[in-house]
DNA sequence: TATTGTTATACTCTATAACTATA
DNA sequence: TATAGTTATAGAGTATAACAATA
């Protein structure tokens, strides 16, 4: 009898941990045929959903520096998906818009989000999987988590498998 | 009306990501307490469980290089909360054992991992945190995810708040 | 003097590859 | 020749701090 002791940790914590890991590899996987990584998909969603905002507004939204939202938004303008517009009013920032062309691809995106949210809820019937989005959601307001910002984006899952 | 599209994501897979990267923060500063860090803590219930194994297999079980886990037995050999025994029948590796005091910590550590688990699920009742462990485990089988191991040993959350 | 964006720098973490000792 | 462990090195990613332009 090698155990010491009882079985592997099974609690809903690690669980969470576990899963979560795992939904966002998976994630990582299905953007990258966007050629996008999760920081970015974040960008694209929050300035598709309040276009105009500044970079500091980003980058407190997204909880990371300032520094980095410059690097992101230099590769997403270089590409074309979106651009920085000179506020009129205040011209110390930008205003943040999305091309057509952005867009475009955001429409895509929130199709992978899509198969992303089938393929990871394939175990549960169609009832099951909102008992659960209705017990995560609980446990998110709970804990003081914002809906639509998640706290991963200060590492990005290396190549797991 | 600046929103260009709808609501913020609140499919069950982003809040997977996003509950599993709180679970993992708020994890993060529990151990702390003990001075350790979650891949420490990974190393520790490894051991206890399975004692005598080589630094190779928990490589393999952790799913990362072997030149991390001589970092990682090296900090918890110089703290007396293992040891490095040679294998007699091949004396290229280890047997890693815990010691006295590794044990007693991992006790203390599994009361930490019971707080914790109280902590995120106090949004529930009882029987609501055995249907959500239900389901969560359903997803991970589906999923090919292994009981007790988590693919997020290759990153620390920073300091979050 | 304070703030937005930028750049430069330093730091942390990790894997890869070269090395040793055993087999 | 192959394997366990170790060390050295390099790369990725990020924050911090210094800087320029504007307020």
């Amino acid at each position: 009898m090698p155990d010491t002791a009882g079985p592997p940790p099974l609690g809903a914590a690690f669980l969470l941990a576990q899963l979560g890991a795992h939904a966002t590899a998976r994630y990582a996987e299905k953007v990258a045929s966007l050629d996008l990584d999760p920081a970015q998909t974040g960008v694209l969603h929050l300035i598709g959903r309040q276009p105009g905002g500044s970079q500091q507004a980003l980058a407190s939204r997204l909880g990371v520096a300032a520094s980095r939202v410059v690097a992101l938004v230099d590769g997403l303008e270089s590409r074309g998906l979106l651009e920085r517009r000179r506020s009129a009013t205040d011209r110390r920032n930008y205003e943040l818009h999305l091309t057509e062309q952005g867009q475009r691809l955001l429409g895509q995106l929130r199709l992978v989000a899509q198969a992303h949210e089938h393929d990871i809820t394939a175990a549960l019937s169609g009832e099951e999987r909102s008992r659960l989005v209705d017990l995560l959601r609980r446990i998110a307001d709970q804990q003081g988590l914002l809906p639509g910002v998640h706290p991963g984006y200060r590492r990005l899952p290396a190549r797991n498998r």
